[in-house]
DNA sequence: TATGAATGAGCCTTCATTCAT
DNA sequence: TATGAATGAAGGCTCATTCAT
């Protein structure tokens, strides 16, 4: 019955316990990588503070910067690893294997659950926003990744038109900019949502709720006449 | 054809010289505030720096905090100004004059124009968000001006319903989210939205089409079947 | 018959007690200047400390920040006040009172005292050319006080041709040159001399003594056949 | 016509790559004081990067202490070596083969080529006088090359005086100062100087006029009346 | 009501140096 | 002999905030 995560600044346990004192380059940089996404995540880039990542995490302060070199640096790392860690995710769903209908409520719900099972990317995506995308820019390869979802939902919806069970002339990259507005504010506006209203649209329950009522939405808009 | 803004860090003009000498408390107050929106909505909270609030305003900045007292206190404060702002424009609208189609279709055109026009008061909402809402517990009223809203909405939907227009069943609230979402989107993440795809949604044919678009969902959606 | 001064690193005394607690502006700027004028020639640009610089003030490392905004920009105000103090000095000599080798003779000896009477300049610029003068070359107004002593030279070097005691076709600003090189170098290069050689220059004596090897020197070079 | 370096910081070319793989302990020391000369007359000591040094060579960094042991260790190695290298360069000219006044000059020329040849040297020179010489002072055997030169100045003043063409009382020490100055002055402050003057002292035909113009001071002022 | 000067705490970053292999 | 990883100490700089007038 209570909040998927009561997450309060400060409050998020530590993820792992990032002991092993192996002296091993990867590892130390992907301990770094951790503690610095749930850092920046919570406190966005200007708040976000070096010493505090550097306590998060096994290593020290000076090996953040032997590895990343600065703390915008180690931000982009942050949002690269991130951003190319959700595409993949939503790649990999086989949505040809499924009649239209099926394969875009099954998108849909994918969708849906990225965003509500990573809210640290959704704060470093708002963040992202806020800096006009700047560091964004400077990450590379992630065009790719999209451009094969989109292709995937254009085909999607020329089977069902051809099925007879979506209406022509609907824009994949629109339908794609559709489901992940509504996906998106679900989680990146709950607290302010929370305090406007009196519901609180982040316990199990109205999650999945909302998840169903997305895909209404969704395949409304979709359906042939 | 340019983009609705260019609004890159820095470039935005300072929106007066505010210089009117005027011994007037009301008057310094305002402009500090107004000083205060901007930087606070280009840079966060912490991202802000009460010295260039003080650049950008006639008076000084012992003034601020003579007058507000500290960082976060003049940051409610904008909070404040800014969501009273919002919230009065969108209960103007006389909804129950109208046929319910028109009213439901009308309400999105203007949600969505109010969301479009005033990007700093989204970033201000995307910053609250990313702090847990922790700044806007604090602002007292917003409850009241959002459940005349959601009102409005019961009324026009059930005038739908009894004119067999609209479906049963539907929740004003979770009509409200779905516009909201649909509108907050297309202004909070334009800046990734650019990075990530080929397209450019803040142009002013996309705006216009766009804003069409999120009337057919939200009608479709709430369509008599 | 001590060295005239012994200074190591460090020993050197502070040059006022500085403990006017004032809230002067200008005070507060000179204060730092002094100080910070004894660090960089003590230790050259990135040898220097601004905490040590702090210490020898009455006034907190804060405030050089506040008054100068960087290192950088505080060692080049140190470099114009220096610079400009010893060009006034030298362009304070009413050369054209005085017969030409009397003349001549007194301009040197003021350039050996000024040479003499500052190694903390002398050090600052070994510093300047260590660093290509980069610094120097954002300070202004040093070509004028320049060009004021080098036609002072000129006028002194024709009345000499004229009066038949100095010989025809000497360059002014090789003259300079010359007379100056013989200075610089006796300070500049005291201390390795010292070590290379078994002999101090830095003795009352041996300084007196080389003040009027270079009269000797410059007026030979410049004697009418 | 152009300047004879145009050395600006980071201009100037890696001297080799230095690549050599070979497993020879003497050639890998000698690679890193190449390396180590070129940063520390650049940078000076306290700006010198120990990192720096470690790029411009074919080892690592961990053998500059492996083999040195530390920062200041290896800039008195490097030290050292120029200096021994340069003091054998001015030795080797044969003096007692030339008629005194030849002998001179030629002495003067040489000197005059050796300071222009070498600016890393002067630029090391100059960074220690500005440390007091410390570092020189662990540095043996200077005096014993520097005693020949006098020597054979002395003998070439002597030789000049029994033929009447030098004048009695000359010492020969001074000579040599008078001599050094000059060259030194050339090389050391030609930044600071071209920022004060209108002329650049460093082109290949104003370095030639230079070089005897020098002879000339020399000369006249040894010359017997 | 207004202002320029001042400040302590803390932040990002760098440096010479050493450890484990 | 050689190397990549690791580090403590300190350095330059910035920030929100307050003092004296």
């Amino acid at each position: 019955m209570g909040r998927i995560d009561k997450a309060a600044p400060g409050k998020r346990a530590k993820s792992s316990i990032r002991s092993d004192r192996s002296r091993n380059a990867e590892a130390t940089r992907e301990d770094i990588l951790e503690a610095a996404t749930e850092e920046f995540a919570d406190k966005g880039l200007s708040g976000a503070r070096i010493d505090k990542i550097a306590e998060r995490t096994s290593s020290s302060k000076r090996m953040i910067y032997y590895y990343f070199g600065s703390k915008d640096a180690l931000y982009r790392a942050v949002l690269e690893r991130e951003y190319t860690r959700i595409r993949r995710a939503e790649a990999s769903i086989a949505l040809d294997q499924l009649p239209p209908k099926k394969a875009l409520a099954e998108l849909v719900r994918q969708s849906f659950a990225s965003h509500v099972e990573r809210p640290d990317f959704i704060r470093l995506v708002m963040n992202e926003n806020i800096h006009y995308a700047e560091h964004l820019k400077q990450v590379r390869g992630l065009g790719r990744l999209n451009k094969a979802l989109i292709e995937s939902l254009t085909d999607t919806l020329a089977r069902g038109v051809k099925d007879r069970v979506f209406r022509r002339g609907i824009d994949a990259l629109d339908l794609h900019i559709n489901i992940t507005a509504l996906c998106f504010y679900t989680v990146s506006n709950r607290y302010t949502f929370r305090q406007g209203f009196a519901r609180d649209m982040w316990t199990r329950a109205e999650v999945a709720k909302r998840r169903e009522q997305i895909v209404d939405v969704i395949m409304r808009w979709c359906a042939a006449d």
